[in-house]
DNA sequence: ATTCTTTTTGAGAATGAATATCATTTTCGC
DNA sequence: GCGAAAATGATATTCATTCTCAAAAAGAAT
């Protein structure tokens, strides 16, 4: 493991909450004297991806990154302020499984993602 | 409702099991002698979803469309032949529906694409 | 440590999907 | 038919991401 791949690493193990776009990763690393070019974070998130020390989620078109030492989740998007709340239902889970095997699939993964509007953004909405 | 529209709509009302991209719409168009450009296929198919008469889901990066006509339902996609099924569990809506009223929010949509390999897929893969 | 090999890096070019521009039709209300 | 308003198409542009390739760094072997 690299330099730099080790401070992407760190980075995005510092805000566990927080999910990065590989040009928000780019700019915080610059921003603390990293020199970094874009193709390297690409490269690095993509590697780290693999060796599952974080995982993705993708929405409005744009690949995000957070760390993944967590418990899996889906996610909850504010489509106001982007506010992101991360949720499990293990029913879920398991009813995607089943889904999945009763049309004979194999499930390999999913991707979950609820939009609306948080508590915040509901004011003054005609709510 | 232009000419263009309508066409666009017919063809996708024809397949209705059929998850279009926009480029797939305009090559199937001109393959049957429609003159159509792509900005007129994206324009007609955002339209056509505004209107909602299609509906759309995105994977792989890709947005595609299918008829509304036809009761809402998630997706379970092949990824190796890129076949694509559909289904609907009244649990999964319910307990997304929850999961947001949990956390304040008010859910307005959701993506849910089950990523696997088909029956036909499994065969020779170690299974 | 010095060479040799492999991997990583960065600047910029290239890609691919989608959107914007804008002059030219086409459509529709009258 | 006439004029306003909307739609169209060729092309340029955007945006996120990937590719290219020469230079730099890291690892291995001696």
């Amino acid at each position: 493991m690299t330099a730099h791949r080790r401070a992407v690493l760190a980075l995005i193990e510092e805000e566990p909450g927080r999910h990065w776009s590989a040009e928000e990763v780019a700019e915080a690393l610059r921003a603390r004297g990293v020199r970094i070019g874009v193709a390297t974070v690409y490269r690095a998130l993509a590697a780290l991806e693999a060796e599952g020390r974080i995982a993705s989620v993708q929405w409005h078109g744009r690949r995000r990154y957070e760390s993944a030492a967590k418990a899996h989740h889906d996610h909850l998007v504010c489509i106001r302020c982007g506010r992101v709340e991360e949720f499990c239902d293990p029913a879920i889970e398991e009813k995607q499984e089943a889904a999945a095997y009763a049309r004979g699939f194999r499930l390999l993964g999913h991707q979950l993602v609820l939009f609306g509007l948080c508590a915040d953004c509901q004011e003054g909405d005609g709510v």
